[in-house]
DNA sequence: GGAAACGTTCTGTCTAGCGGAATGCCGTTT
DNA sequence: AAACGGCATTCCGCTAGACAGAACGTTTCC
């Protein structure tokens, strides 16, 4: 459908660090003729995905915000995963996200801030790449992704990670399952390298995984496998 | 442009409440041919402004959320109003609120609970009335509306209302303002009547136009008016 | 085991979106 | 003051692509 794959390409021009768009610029990102945004415009502006400034210049619309709105709560969780992510940041004094699948992508659904100065920046609604960093393995494990270390990661339902997306930040991460076991996301503990070390993460994993298998009842599904990886973790490494 | 307004028909098919929907509930939400829908949800679907469940059901997609996030940031906003409304809603133990104008309707953009175990049931992203409630009305004053109690509104710039949009509820708003005195949003401290009262609210008075002024002069924009208003508030009624 | 409901595919018709040129509007430059 | 350049906007003839509805296949529910 062309217009429509149109349409969305004028949305996708638009990033977090530019907070309006000119129609020139809309035409550079998406290689439009600039009649055929302006038509394409005047419905998505009707359909408040999009808004027009005072200036003339465009912007993403409340439409678009509504919608993210339905989708981050088609997960059920902000009940049941609020309170346990802000119990683990409390724990452990480092930001605690939760990630969901988005086809080869991930997106950060929740998030909560360490009272740290120095932050690891990510923010609510980013995407992240999805077979890098902790968070991206355990998803990646959980979609049935093949070979090592997914194995390991299914069996220990854990995953620490140091420098893999990026130089800077290590984490450690653990499914959170819903309804037929189906996969739901992934919540992180994570933060700048200095301070969050191998020996940090040792000591969280346990926290962690108890915190993965209490959203995973708060869903409904059982989590006994989750918290025998705890006592596991705890125990060995 | 008739395909792509019917493709927002769809998307606007999905409110709050429905976590996924049928291809039939679809249809009859918005009155299109199943034909129709399909077409229109491969592009929304690639574009992922729409999912593909399991069990053939869709909802809505990552990439609605990914923009919702940047309409939410492109009022800058962020760094400068949580800590606002933060300490807002620990001086009062009442839920805190910030509306932006969308057209004719008004979105929570954001919100902070109160720890009070009965709350007053708004979360972001929700969409309201544009002229009820306190929220909506200061709105409604800065964006120029004419008559009473706007005219009010202007010259002591806060509004409380007492079950107005909802029985059960009360509030106080006062209004934020970004370079060239445009209109930003308005702050609203509101929750349930019995705690919330007159006596409460107009305590509250004070801090709701300090806190409206720190967020004003965050974005770079001379508060002074706002501040008399709150020491007038605070000396009279 | 039958029927209803649902999702999906297909096709001829015709509309509605397309690209590109042309126009008009500012703000800047010489 | 005039000319220029960059921008948004309008217009139009052509044709590609969206449309409605029927037909088909599959699952679900009595």
């Amino acid at each position: 459908m062309a217009a429509l794959d149109r349409a969305i390409l004028i949305l996708n021009a638009f990033t977090t660090a530019d907070r309006s768009l000119s129609l020139a610029e809309i035409a550079a990102r998406t290689g439009l003729y600039k009649s055929t945004i302006l038509r394409l415009a005047g419905s998505l502006i009707r359909g408040q995905l999009l808004e027009r400034l005072d200036d003339g210049r465009y912007r993403v619309g409340p439409a678009a915000f509504r919608l993210g709105a339905i989708y981050q709560r088609s997960f059920a969780s902000i009940d049941v995963l609020l309170p346990v992510m802000r119990d683990l940041s409390e724990q452990s004094n480092e930001s605690v996200t939760f990630y969901v699948r988005a086809g080869e992508m991930r997106t950060c659904l929740y998030r909560i801030e360490s009272k740290h100065p120095i932050r690891y920046m990510v923010r609510e609604g980013d995407v992240l790449p999805l077979r890098v960093g902790s968070g991206g393995r355990v998803l990646a494990a959980f979609s049935g992704t093949e070979g090592e270390p997914y194995e390991t990661i299914r069996r220990t339902y854990h995953f620490v990670s140091i420098g893999d997306r990026d130089p800077e930040t290590a984490g450690v991460s653990a499914p959170v399952f819903g309804p037929g076991r189906a996969l739901i996301g992934v919540l992180t503990l994570a933060g700048p390298r200095p301070r969050v070390d191998l020996a940090f993460l040792d000591r969280m994993k346990r926290p962690l995984l108890e915190a993965a298998a209490r959203a995973t009842r708060g869903f409904g599904e059982d989590a006994s496998a989750i918290e025998d990886a705890a006592r596991l973790a705890a125990g060995a490494d």
